[in-house]
RNA sequence: CGGGAUGUAGCGCAGCUUGGUAGCGUACCUCGCUUGGGACGAGGGGGUCGCAGGUUCAAAUCCUGUCAUCCCGACCA
């Protein structure tokens, strides 16, 4: 390719609306386009870039035993309604209807729509384990897209869907997948954790996602990891053993009685007021899930997890309630108490739960639904009745100890690059996918789902190799291996060793530049690095001594070499892939 | 959905307070000069100032509405 002819205009500044490094770079180097929110054009450079990590994904899961297909983009409700998605999915979900007014949605994912396929093709357990899985777009309308292609509406994505017959067979091809995971993004230059995480609305019961670790804004995760083990979790999943704490108030209280706390509407003027630590104080939070009111119970000084707390609930949307729900729950319960006050005591026929941390609490502190007062010196009869619910609902923190082998944990970001779920028969059993065994009786299909963001790879590779001066492409997913800067193209004896560099180059397969416009050198190197080759051969002063340089962009390494042993270097480096 | 901000040339911005023929940088075109880290000089093309109303002799500028975009928040009572 001549890079007069190549179709890309790299600008002098980054993009105005860009915040991470990724999106400011695809946007300077002009690899993207952005068309609405969350919408971009992947121009010549980023769609060769992504082919290049399709490509990849594409050889190890065909290595995996995987197959290929390709399933609609635009699909029809009757499907989400078999799966009780329709409803569930919320405004994530695209919707529209098409000329005869029939609902349709977006693909935003596709466990539906292989359901509904291989329901009437596998029939037997002889078809058994199977595993497909395709690359296309798809749309989630995000609340808030941002960070370009890391959080986009419209994105591209591997999913992958196996069936088994049995557990056995699920974990088997779960570990399959997970190897293969591991293998693909070492081939497209990133060091990944693969770390526990919430099944979330997929659903299912165990999954993992693959982190990218980084540490800038655009790791939207928290992970946790331990380094004396391999334990790792996002943090709406990550479980720990928390260090002492003080938790029975007897040295404070010596009775149970109501005590004026005027002014205390957080926990900290509470505690200062009392003169107490935090951890003998309850709190009580009042959540909307599925739009019903849900009291948490937790420990003041911990935080809670609210998809831990949704999934202890049995939920599938959570969020914390308003001052006006909080005032309207009172009315209805028949108190008056503002946020800060509130308890679980006399709030029957409300689902409450109560997290882990409750129960070691004795002579504690807790509100009962009046306004500047507390009850002191209460304990678990006082507040908790059957009904609760006992569950984890807390966030952990970096500093608490290791579920497994109870050392102190730590807190990274990751941008999150795949994941697989083991789906069971979430949807096979609503959905009716049934095959026959051996005995002629007839069970739901055992299902695992398994995705990768092909451009949140591309873009997360970005955030992982850059410097200043722009991207730094890892050589298996750069857009080309090489460029060529002739210093100065009506130099005939340097245009003459650069145009025979490139064809040497080109013939021997590799993906080269020839950057022959008429700019200074400084302009062609400052793009040559914006735009991240790899390789970078200038033919130049250098000449004099017959030499070239070969300039290495991810290590800045240059070194002067005759064209020939520069070609080499770059036909082995390529090869190696 | 709540809060804040911004819409002026492909990109980045000024002008708006105090209404009076739309500017700068970059990018693009032409010529000259230059050629190892975004040179320089001269000339040139490109904008219904987001959109719709209103006020006014006159609106990018003031008023009303609307649309769009960006940021923060959606949380620990």
């Amino acid at each position: 390719m001549k890079m007069s002819k190549l179709f890309v205009q790299t600008l002098r500044e980054f993009p105005s609306d860009a915040e991470v490094v990724s999106h400011k770079m695809l946007g300077r180097a002009g690899f993207i386009k952005k068309l609405a929110p969350g919408v971009y054009t992947y121009m010549p450079l980023m769609w060769r870039v992504l082919k290049k990590v399709e490509n990849i994904v594409r050889e190890e899961m065909d290595r995996a035993g995987a197959q290929e297909l390709l399933m609609p983009f635009v699909q029809p409700k009757e499907l989400w309604e078999e799966s009780g998605r329709w409803e569930v999915y919320g405004k994530e979900l695209m919707r529209l209807k098409d000329r005869h007014d029939r609902d349709m949605c977006l693909g935003p994912t596709h466990e539906e729509i292989i359901t509904a396929v291989t329901r009437d093709v596998l029939k037997s357990y002889k078809q058994l384990p199977v595993n497909l899985y395709q690359i296309q777009s798809k749309f989630r309308d995000e609340i808030r897209p941002r960070y370009g292609l890391l959080r986009g509406r419209e994105f591209i994505m591997k999913d992958a869907y196996s069936f088994d017959i049995d557990e056995a067979g699920l974990d088997k091809e779960y570990q399959n997948m997970a190897q293969a995971y591991k293998k693909i993004f070492e081939r497209c230059g990133l060091a990944t954790k693969m770390v526990q995480s919430d099944s979330g609305a997929i659903g299912g019961s165990v999954s993992h996602e693959f982190m990218v670790i980084t540490d800038t804004d655009a790791g939207e995760n928290d992970v946790f990891y331990c380094n004396e083990c391999d334990y790792s979790a996002n943090s709406n999943h990550a479980i720990s053993k928390l260090p002492p704490a003080t938790v029975d108030g007897k040295e404070y209280f010596k009775e149970k009685k109501i005590l004026d706390t005027p002014h205390t509407h957080s926990i900290e003027e509470l505690s200062e007021f009392l003169k107490i630590p935090s951890t003998l104080i309850l709190k009580s939070l009042i959540y909307i899930i599925d739009k019903k009111p849900v009291i948490a119970l937790i420990r003041a000084d911990k935080t809670v997890e609210e998809t831990k707390l949704m999934n202890a609930a049995g939920g599938i949307d959570i969020r914390i309630a308003t001052a006006g729900e909080i005032e309207e729950l009172m009315q209805e319960k028949g108190f008056t108490a503002e946020a800060g006050f509130i308890g679980p005591n006399g709030m029957n026929g409300i689902k409450i739960i109560a997290d882990e941390t409750v129960y070691d609490m004795k002579n504690f502190v807790v509100g009962i639904n009046q306004t500047d007062k507390h009850l002191v010196g209460a304990n678990l009869e006082d507040v908790l009745t059957d009904e609760v619910i006992k569950a984890d609902i807390r966030l952990v923190e970096a500093g608490e100890l290791c579920p497994e082998c109870g050392k102190p944990l730590f807190v990274t970001k990751g941008i999150e690059v795949g994941n697989i779920f083991k789906l069971g028969t979430k949807y096979s059993k609503p959905m009716n996918a049934v095959y026959t065994d051996i005995n002629g009786q007839t069970h739901p299909y055992i299902m695992g789902c398994y995705g990768i963001g092909i451009s949140r790879t591309a873009a997360a590779a970005v955030e992982a190799h850059h410097d200043e001066h722009g991207i730094k492409w890892p050589l298996a997913i750069a857009p080309y291996h090489a460029v060529i800067v002739p210093v100065n193209i009506l130099d005939e004896q340097q245009m003459k060793v650069a145009e025979k560099i490139y064809s040497e180059l080109l013939s021997a397969g590799v993906e080269v530049v020839l950057d022959d416009r008429d700019e200074r050198a400084g302009v062609k190197f400052k793009d040559a690095d914006l735009i991240g080759f790899p390789f970078r051969i200038t033919a130049g002063k250098t000449l004099s001594e017959g030499l070239v340089e070969c300039k290495v962009r991810a290590t800045d390494e240059a070194l002067k070499l005759t064209p020939d042993e520069a070609v080499k270097k770059i036909i082995d480096a390529v090869k190696e892939l």
